[in-house]
DNA sequence: AATGTAAATGTAATTATGTTGCATTTATAA
DNA sequence: TTATAAATGCAACATAATTACATTTACATT
């Protein structure tokens, strides 16, 4: 039921120290029962009863405690989507692919893709990698196989 | 001499059909002149005689061409570089490592280093990567290195 | 249960980024 | 030289994001 549902984020809330109020249950609820990233202008149009800078608030400070991560899709859109690895507070550790679809806009976390080693050129101290892919996600790729026209 | 180095890039607008104008040569000479990408931001504050709008148009249409490509930095700033893969109209093969130094925010187009293959989720058609990575480049390494407070 | 207070939200204003339509200018082909 | 398509400038608009400040609310403490 709602109610149970709505405890695992009251309870991440108080986790990080946050006031669990209706807004940030809303926006945690969006989220997590998605398997995509969530942009900033749909999270806007969804929750149009929030403020917009409330919204941009709660964004911000579910960033910095290491609940969600913002991922730029190829227009350069903020997304969001819930860390799977074990974020904290300026802790991030999302190095997965972040798979764009160009039909369906979505933007897919591909946490089980785990990163290739790479040397960079000499001097470089890179302290974190993301890889990006643009192309058609599986329910777009068999929806543009069908329909040969 | 000066004369000498605009003929490239007057050649290089030749080549692409777009009129030698003196905003186009400008961007051309700017870009051509760092090994690191250029921010929108910064373009428009060097040219600000130059108007916004054509600004864009001018980045849009050598984006078309295939001469630069946009990424976007760690902020979701639009930035700009040069093409060195052999991209054309409508054909952009710039698959290689992006590095945004965190420090001085530049960012680094890293061609030598070669995509890694790897093998997607079932379901997904990936036509193009990018691989990103933040940290110091070797300029700021260096500099950290001997301040050491 | 009442209350004090820091935290969170709302509101208004401002800045940055990017686009569109239209008038004017200019590069260049003829 | 001239005709014209291409490029630029300008005004208006749209969206994204931030800041400052007033108001409300969650919740710890009494
Ligand atoms: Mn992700
Ligand atoms: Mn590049
Ligand atoms: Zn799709
Ligand atoms: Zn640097």
């Amino acid at each position: 039921m709602a109610q149970t549902k709505n405890f695992r984020f009251e309870e991440l809330l108080d986790k990080h120290h946050l006031k669990k109020t209706g807004a940030r249950l809303r926006v945690l609820s969006m989220m997590y029962s998605k398997n995509t990233a969530t942009s900033q202008p749909d999270l806007e149009s969804v929750m149009s009863d929030i403020d917009r800078v409330t919204l941009y608030r709660i964004l911000n400070v579910f960033e910095e405690k290491g609940i969600i991560h913002k991922v730029f899709d190829l227009n350069g859109t903020a997304n969001y989507a819930v860390c799977h690895a074990d974020c904290g507070e300026n802790h991030h550790h999302d190095e997965h692919l972040h798979f764009n679809c160009t039909n369906c806009k979505n933007v897919y976390c591909l946490d089980d893709l785990h990163m290739p080693r790479l040397n960079l050129p000499e001097g470089f101290k890179a302290d974190s990698f993301t890889l990006y892919a643009s192309g058609l996600c599986p329910k777009c790729s068999k929806k543009n196989a069908s329909s040969i026209n």
